[in-house]
DNA sequence: TCCAACCGTGAAGCATGATTCACTGTTCAC
DNA sequence: GTGAACAGTGAATCATGCTTCACGGTTGGA
């Protein structure tokens, strides 16, 4: 027998994983309260047991996934010497990106409230600290030309966004189903802008 | 005097410089047809004199835009060899997104309905066009080496899009008015991606 | 001058979707 | 065993914003 409290817990968690599917599958915009209860499998109103709005709810949901991603990526770079590093890091996030572009346009892109932006932007800040650390790294290393390792991160991640997220990103898939050559061009890209030949 | 048939165009003119304006201020999700009508000085209803509903009225606003910005950006690059050519394509593009960020980014990426989006591919395939035919060009003329001309474009673009028209591009405007070095960063990132040296 | 078409109006209608709330059944500390 | 707190319900409420429409003033050809 669980204790009321765990009871609400997994409640509470039912209803994130309703959420994250929901936004998986169809973006924010469609993750209502009515199709998030109703994947849950309770009632619209019970949602307000748990969250104080659907925006909150909605960034926790954002914050949670977002935080997981870069979990990912740091453990994709970790311990490489910096190039195999930096290729790491790119391959990893695109091929990611491509494998769900519904939900990586979702977390990063679509619009959905101030409270939302939030967690995007500290989040996209950790991401662009991690890649200006990484370059910084390299350049160290002698692995390419000194340079701004915060401008050109900030570079990078805008490339990869825009190559990945961005409105045309879901025909370019329809279009091209292989995502390992995707990712390949864009490590060559990312390395040649950085000037790592 | 005017006619019945130029009050009218002058009408509809007027409802179009309206929801511009508004749109570059606030948005798509700003542009309501009350908010616009009010702008334009005349009845909400009014505008269905004009246009079937708000979405063409949206779609129009935005290709309009969509279209002036890429008769520019082929002025921009006229006539001048290879690579100046695609600096000259890439330091107008960001300087033109940077002078009016919610604009660009209301013009590219802000969801706004199927009717905009239709309107948004269309120009979308056209700058990734004249932006592959310059790539080719270069690569023919010894630029810099030759390669999917395609694949680059989209990448570039990409670049571009997520750079300045991203979540985080009015954020980064903030902290960095300075236009024309971010311009500047952005065509060596791109010179460097396609590998010219 | 006259009238039919036209244009503009803005309040009402309608759709969508978030939030609240009175009510019910359940649980747990005593 | 009992009752107070709790969790769930779902219909009602509220907010927003697009669209329609019946009305009245204006225009321009006959």
């Amino acid at each position: 027998m669980s204790t009321r409290e765990e009871r609400r817990t997994a409640a509470r968690e039912g209803i994130l994983a309703a959420a994250h599917r929901q936004v998986a599958e169809g973006g924010c915009a469609s993750a209502s309260v009515a199709a998030v209860a109703a994947r849950a499998g309770v009632a619209a109103g019970s949602l307000y047991r748990h969250f104080p709005s659907r925006a909150e709810l909605l960034a926790e949901v954002v914050g949670d996934a977002l935080r997981g991603e870069r979990a990912l990526l740091e453990r994709a770079a970790e311990g490489l010497p910096p190039r195999a590093a930096l290729g790491a890091w790119v391959r990893t996030a695109t091929e990611r990106a491509l494998r769900a572009p519904e939900l990586a346009h979702a977390l990063v892109a679509e619009p959905a409230g101030p409270e939302v932006d939030a967690v995007r932007l500290r989040e996209q800040h950790g991401r662009e600290a991690m890649l200006a650390a990484l370059l910084a790294a390299g350049a160290r290393a002698g692995s390419w030309p000194p340079g701004d390792a915060g401008a050109q991160a900030a570079a990078i991640s805008g490339a990869l966004l825009g190559a990945l997220c961005g409105p045309a990103a879901a025909e370019r898939l329809g279009a091209a189903p292989d995502h390992h050559a995707e990712a390949e061009t864009l490590v060559a890209f990312v390395l040649g802008a950085i000037g790592a030949r």
